[in-house]
DNA sequence: TATGAATGAGTTTTCATTCAT
DNA sequence: GATGAATGAAAACTCATTCAT
């Protein structure tokens, strides 16, 4: 009835300062237990603002979510399309590119955010499925197959593989965003990426000899 | 009066049913947004009765956790004492076990859940970490220093190759505890192992050829 | 979360008294302006309660409408069937009738809660024409044509007719519901309803004199 | 800057304009279900702009019904002066003239705006039945009491045959302001208030005859 | 004057928890 | 032990009102 204090900025930012708040809060604590006010408070806003630039909470986060995978689109392609070189010179930069457009960006909150609240937003995990998933899950197939075709490589089966090499990627984004994570302390991004390379393409055992 | 009174006493089992709907539910949309209504229903109780034998919801999600947990400490742990033969063949029957005692079993449903939920509950996560991730990691951590010892592996980074390797296993457990992932159809477990062991003992790179 | 005072009466008259509770409030301060714990505490019961029985406000609208048409359905239908003498004993029967099946009860807040939110839930208002409305016209459009057949009723335009002769009954209704109304004070339905019929019926010339 | 500046600063009807739009949407909706920003939108400003001319949403609707009522004080008062000719014709007269300055302009809204809201706002029920329903009753008074001395009506209950002569035309203003009232389509208004006079001043029955 | 972003009190609605039966 | 009606604190959402521009 009586504001003390009225606004004393005006941006047209607000919806993303409030998008930034709700990511950070959705991953941090989950969709249902993030409060309306929380947001707002996090945006620096009160309760009511909120709802001058979404329908709801639901709204806040199908808009997230949007305004994650709507820069993705076609991210990387060229760079299958254009290569010359080795298959795993090609699996290298592409496991990098992907870190450093997913991996060290808000992007990487979404597959926790997707594996915490998919199963409640069936649409919105579909669209993540389709926009985000299919087209990495793309990218590496096209790598894999063309390091079979070179003779570089040998996959019995690309489906399954394509899981593995991308697991510990994943993984790590998620942990990135969990509080109290088992990731090691300290976690170096660039040495863990080395570190997956190098199992993925060499495997543990020592080169050239079989011990099994 | 009814002499018959026909009241099969239901069994003692009934903690369990809860604990049982209770995880189906909190795996499926959360723990939040699951309903005690919902935990009830789906255990054949009403509203009231889950009260009966826990504090509250807190106490049903620890408990939860707890139940699957406690039956866990030390398996396999023998395992690692005993062995004789080759590190890769050690982390072959590692990786089998592991699959057979937690990803086959309700257990499976833990790390989406701790994913979820780990930042709402500290003291959970901490007992997660200590109880399930710490003794897992330190049984991949024995077999790959068994490995370096004997010369068969070589390894830069234990730590992060720990978290490459389970990072299949971990998260195809996750992603079978969510609705429409984008695992592929029909998930055939051992073949997916094999997959992953392949692609981590010898890694794609044809044996002995380096394209590098 | 610890409520002082539980239930003490558990009644299958809960959802009757609710309604109850919200005729009365809706007819007097309209439905917007009438909040839902108002209309729980005039039931005896606290803010919750009301949404065990409805699914919200405007359940309870139109529940409320719907539970005082549908005994309506065939009221003194079998009046007009059987009807021998004169037209204007059949009127005069009609509206008494009328006055005591709903203007004697509670349907009689019917028109005024129509008048006032009918624009605002066109199906309901729709239900209320048809099922109330419509066979009330029905059956004064009956009554008048039997006098007209009988050459006992001279009428130029039936319709408007009966317009003209149910409003001072439903007018009555509507004032009857509203506070500081201007009837008369103390106003005495029966004497209303001869004055009314004596108008209707005979018109206010002095008989057989033409003062025009 | 730009000397054209075709700024048309708006004329001062703005508070009119803004009564209009009040007076449409609170016939419509309902006071408590209008939106100060709907009057605002209906009237072409912006949110902040009626608190520039009134105090609140109570101050628009008080301002409205007064500024219905305050033409209104003294209308035709003179008719019932002057009157020498019949009964009937001053009534026939009344009714039409009623009609004219009443019933064929926005003052049709106020009985259904005092209906529906009159119960939240007792100072303005007291206005309107003080200015307008009194007056109103007064000269229909007058008017029955003049054919009663004249010997032409004859009239049991003067106060009860005020609402009975008024209720079609109070409740025609009414349904016109009604949607989806169930007034027979194309009211002719004209058409209709013949069929009143005449049944107000001879009745149904015809001329002379008595069936009863 | 006019605007419209922002506020925050007030309502609706939900749901974990209690307790008479 | 079990039930489920009822509670009431808390969360989502609305909207009259303010005020920097």
């Amino acid at each position: 009835m009586c504001p003390i204090k009225a606004w004393t900025r005006r941006k047209e930012a607000r919806p993303q300062e409030i998008l930034e708040a709700a990511l950070k809060l959705f991953v941090e604590k989950g969709y249902t237990a993030t409060k309306i006010e929380d947001i707002a408070r996090a945006a620096g806003v009160t309760r009511g603002t909120p709802y001058l630039y979404f329908a709801g909470k639901e709204d806040i986060f199908k808009s997230l979510i949007r305004s994650l995978l709507l820069p993705q689109l076609a991210v990387g392609a060229t760079l299958l399309q254009e290569w010359q070189g080795s298959a795993s010179d090609l699996l290298r930069e592409l496991i990098h590119t992907w870190w450093r457009v997913v991996g060290a960006t808000p992007l990487s909150a979404l597959p926790k955010l997707m594996i915490a609240e998919g199963g409640n937003f069936p649409e919105v995990m579909a669209v993540y499925n389709d926009e985000f998933i299919a087209p990495g899950r793309g990218m590496l197939r096209h790598a894999l197959q063309y390091g079979i075709a070179r003779g570089e490589f040998q996959i019995d089966d690309i489906e399954y593989a394509i899981e593995v090499i991308s697991a510990p990627i994943v993984l790590a984004m998620v942990m990135m965003n969990t509080a109290n994570s088992c990731l090691p302390k300290d976690f170096a991004a660039e040495r863990y990426l080395q570190c997956c390379l190098a199992v993925v393409l060499n495997g543990l055992n020592t080169r050239g000899v079989s011990h099994v």
